[in-house]
DNA sequence: GCCGTTTTCGGCCCGACTGTTTTCAGTCG
């Protein structure tokens, strides 16, 4: 199978644990780790450098050295490199670094002096008091092992959540701190704040009025299982939802600063950090300083305007390129909400939507809507009782007896054909050329082979009556993986073809990543986002969609539906 | 292992909290 770029960065980050646990030199062991989050982050695909004899050390945080295990692994599959340190250091042990609290000199002890390599040897040792024997651990560290131990497995590993679970928890903690009297500011900051599509833990910011009890009120939160740390500065609490929250207090002057700091990314801030090193200037959570004394820190765009900077969308504080594209003022003016003119798939009662195709089409115009494309399925996918050529006839006529009565929006005529296994479409052309919109995916055969899987898709949009490619992973976070397949012959086929390439704004699919939305973007593909809503409410998944390509780098100009139906309607001629 | 307007060596981002310690190591973000 092809090397894509997260394999590469997988050995890469294998490797830098493996080193920690060794006790290797530290900068050693971030090369690899930024090589890793680099090259995971990169939307060009490390393998076709290679193939066109790239010089990989133009990337930054690659030198020589990494070029070349970069190669190796391009070309083998694997790197010696890992293999000979899996013999020395068991690669088990970094299942036991994923735990909190335990790092790489804990995980090292435990393993030369008790011969622990797994997390069952782990929880043994500590359920029959081994661990506080050893010098520098104790028997607080002993039962907070149990307990993490006990927790990963009940989870079934390191649990993240949808950016919208994180939502719903915290938006009322936020109310509530926002009412006690003498809070004044209240932000999340974080992976929450950059719109990641999934979220570890949250971090909430406040500055407040000297005494108020805010540190108090947040432990007490009805909420709160357990309360993990409590300083001045900071408080952690684990809610029964699982979520770990974190709040912090600062005060107003270095509220801005604060926010750089826990907004992130870590990369992104180390950037900062190294920039202002060279004007002898210190960046922490509490300003940038000079000496002792503080130059900024008020607000976030103090603190970048202090480097010559722009002040960056969180979305984009990935350290992609962002702070360079700022130097040279090429920072992309990033799509809203506000952009959206249109959906472009949603599902009504005539197939396993909830709500009636007026029912739909008003909510949209309530909210301002140019046009609702009406995406129903068709016949193979049964179980959401998918429309065959007869009934999407008649679906059709609804759909036009729906636009006379009701006036102020387009209710277009779509469907969304499932892609059979040998890449034709589940419904006949003399149908399919009738309809305003053709949204075409996969449902079935998730698992072919890579090649056929491509050559599947790509036969797929060779019907010239395809308008665009949806949920084209198939992946549900946490749930499904992506399909595998060859994503830049993909693209490379949608742009020839004219065709276009959805983000689903399902807050547990959000398929295309940001990192291929990004892909797609930079090739001059157009996209559309699209809520793939299943009821008049799922319409305001809108907002998980443009979040995703706001993190892709996307502007208006890049998305299909930030344009009128007239615009929409040139744009979907395919020749 | 990377990097360079202090350049080919000697640096490499910064602080809070905890637990186990009598001044700090380990971990985390």
């Amino acid at each position: 199978m092809p090397v894509q770029n997260k394999d590469i960065a997988e050995i890469f980050s294998r490797i830098a644990d493996l080193l920690d646990i060794k006790n290797e030199n530290p900068f050693r062991i971030r090369a690899y780790r930024q090589a890793a989050q680099m090259i995971s982050g990169l939307s060009r695909n490390v393998r076709d450098m290679v193939d066109e004899g790239k010089d990989l050390s133009s990337l930054s945080g690659i030198g020589k050295d990494l070029a070349g295990k970069i190669e190796t692994i391009v070309r083998s599959g694997n790197l010696p490199q890992l293999k000979k340190l899996e013999k020395e250091v068991p690669g088990e042990l970094i299942d036991l670094m994923q735990l909190p609290e335990m790092g790489p000199k804990r995980v090292k002890k435990l393993y030369h002096e008790l011969g622990i390599d797994s997390l069952g040897a782990l929880k043994k040792a500590a359920l029959n008091h081994k661990i506080r024997e050893l010098e520098g651990f104790g028997e607080k560290t002993e039962d907070k092992i149990v307990q993490s131990v006990e927790r990963w497995q009940s989870a079934g590993g390191e649990k993240r959540f949808l950016l919208i679970e994180a939502e719903q928890v915290v938006e009322p903690l936020i109310k509530m701190l926002r009412e006690i009297e003498g809070v004044r500011e209240v932000e999340v900051a974080g992976s929450y704040r950059r719109r990641k599509e999934t979220v570890g833990d949250l971090d909430i910011l406040v500055t407040r009025r000297k005494g108020t009890p805010v540190m108090e009120r947040f432990a007490e939160y009805e909420d709160v299982k357990e309360v993990v740390a409590k300083g001045e500065a900071k408080t952690s609490v684990r809610l029964r939802s699982g979520f770990q929250v974190d709040l912090r207090v600062f005060e107003k002057s270095s509220y801005g600063a604060a926010m750089v700091y826990f907004t992130g990314s870590k990369d992104h801030n180390v950037s900062l950090r190294k920039m202002a090193k060279k004007e002898n200037l210190k960046i922490n959570e509490y300003g940038v300083f000079r000496g002792d004394k503080s130059m900024a820190g008020e607000t976030e765009a103090s603190v970048y305007e202090i480097l010559g900077l722009q002040w960056i969308p969180p979305e984009l504080r990935e350290n992609r390129g962002e702070i360079e594209a700022t130097q040279k003022g090429e920072l992309p003016e990033l799509i809203t909400l506000e952009d959206m003119q249109g959906d472009l798939q949603c599902h009504s009662k005539a197939s396993d939507g909830k709500d009636t195709i007026e029912d739909m089409a008003k909510a949209a115009k309530e909210k301002g809507y140019n046009y609702l494309a009406i995406t129903d399925h068709s016949k193979r996918v049964s179980v959401a009782n998918g429309l065959d050529a007869d009934r999407l006839r008649r679906h059709m006529e609804d759909i036009d007896q729906v636009n006379e009565q009701l006036g102020g929006i387009h209710v277009l005529k779509g469907v969304e054909v499932d892609i059979l296994k040998n890449g034709k479409l589940d419904l006949p052309d003399d149908v399919l050329e009738k309809l305003d919109v053709v949204v075409a995916s996969t449902h079935y055969y998730r698992d072919l082979p890579r090649k056929e899987q491509t050559e599947r898709i790509i036969r797929a949009l060779d019907n010239p009556h395809v308008h665009i490619l949806a949920h084209p992973f198939g992946r549900i976070i946490n749930k499904r993986d992506p399909i595998d397949m060859d994503f830049e012959k993909i693209l490379e086929a949608v742009k020839e073809r004219n065709c276009f390439i959805e983000i689903n704004a399902q807050p547990d699919r959000l398929d295309l990543s940001d990192v291929h939305a990004k892909m797609a973007g930079e090739m001059g593909i157009k996209l559309t986002i699209s809520t793939d809503a299943h009821s008049m409410n799922g319409l305001n998944h809108m907002k998980w969609g443009v979040a995703q390509a706001r993190r892709a780098w996307l502007t208006a100009e890049d998305v299909l539906n930030t344009r009128s139906w007239r615009n929409v309607k040139k744009l979907l001629k395919r020749d």
